[in-house]
DNA sequence: GCCGAATGCTTGAAGCCTAAAACATTATCT
DNA sequence: AGATAATGTTTTAGGCTTCAAGCATTCGGC
């Protein structure tokens, strides 16, 4: 029998199951993030990914290299190029010639930057709790656990075939 | 007491715990959506966007407009114009003229598309059988349910919001 | 010290995505 | 029937995203 017959026979028993999950997923996570994007342009006429690079620089006063950004982010490294001159552009940035490595750029948020980065985070806040407020409290940590067993089996499910 | 006031005062005690559960939903299903559009890219040279347009064409062989589609998938109109005009020029999509109303243009399968939809498909459920595979059934089922639950929320709070 | 490999970033081509404006057709209300 | 509103699609401008190719710098081994 070959592979491709053997993939056939196989799939129909048991593999639906994880589809309709995998779906219902990706419904819940997309319809919450159109939100996100809605609201951040209604309200500070900006964009996720803005406001995603906004939020590491937050969390890390010291700067952080293009590189890194890219690695938290997980987003490709020419990505942030182009992401990090628009937010230069607009004052909320700064970028400087790394001391150690004169490969490198750091980034980090102007004063400015930090400023609109204080008030978008406060909103940004609110709407998730608005977004996620139909859960108890016993929904919510029962579901973080299980993300945590989805993210193991994904991970693990990557690097083994890789 | 102004509302924003009231917001920085009420934030910092109880919407960590949403944010955080935010994060990590947003996280798993990213790691799983690159992963497929990655596996999609290597071994069949497409990617997510037409395969979940391919996969709507499939479940309904009469054909569907380019607004249903654009209500299905979730995504804008003016994207469909573009994607569907891709996937006519490889020949896996035809485009007719809806016969009840002569703004509308229907989508359907041609036969090499079906063809060439059902080897992805059979490929895309046995890699998310794959990703998925660490959850016990037990824990997929939950993880189902918490999902429907976190659904309807977010559904009731973008709708009593706009 | 030198050379090849690895790392950090940018550029270019292509696709995906949205919002808003424009256009065609259909539905509705008098 | 005629005006108005609603619907279906396309176009436009701009931003996000990736991959691959290319350049600059640093690192490791010799």
């Amino acid at each position: 029998m070959s592979d491709a017959e053997t993939l056939l026979a196989d799939a129909p028993a048991g593999h639906k199951d994880e589809l309709r999950l995998w779906l219902r997923l990706l419904t819940c996570t997309t319809m919450i993030e159109s939100e996100i994007r809605r609201r951040l342009r209604a309200a500070f006429d900006t964009t996720l990914p803005r406001f995603d690079l906004l939020a590491q620089l937050d969390r890390h006063p010291d700067g952080l290299t293009l590189g890194e950004l890219s690695r938290r982010m997980m987003v490709s490294n020419g990505n942030l190029t182009g992401l990090s001159a628009r937010l230069e552009a607009e004052g909320l940035v700064e970028r400087n010639p790394s001391p150690t490595d004169r490969r490198a750029t750091t980034l980090r948020l102007t004063s400015v930057g930090r400023t609109v980065f204080a008030e978008q985070s406060a909103a940004h806040e609110g709407w998730i709790a608005d977004l996620l407020g139909g859960l108890s409290p016993g929904e919510r940590s029962a579901l973080f656990r299980l993300l945590a067993r989805t993210k193991t089996s994904a991970r693990n499910a990557t690097e083994t075939a890789a």
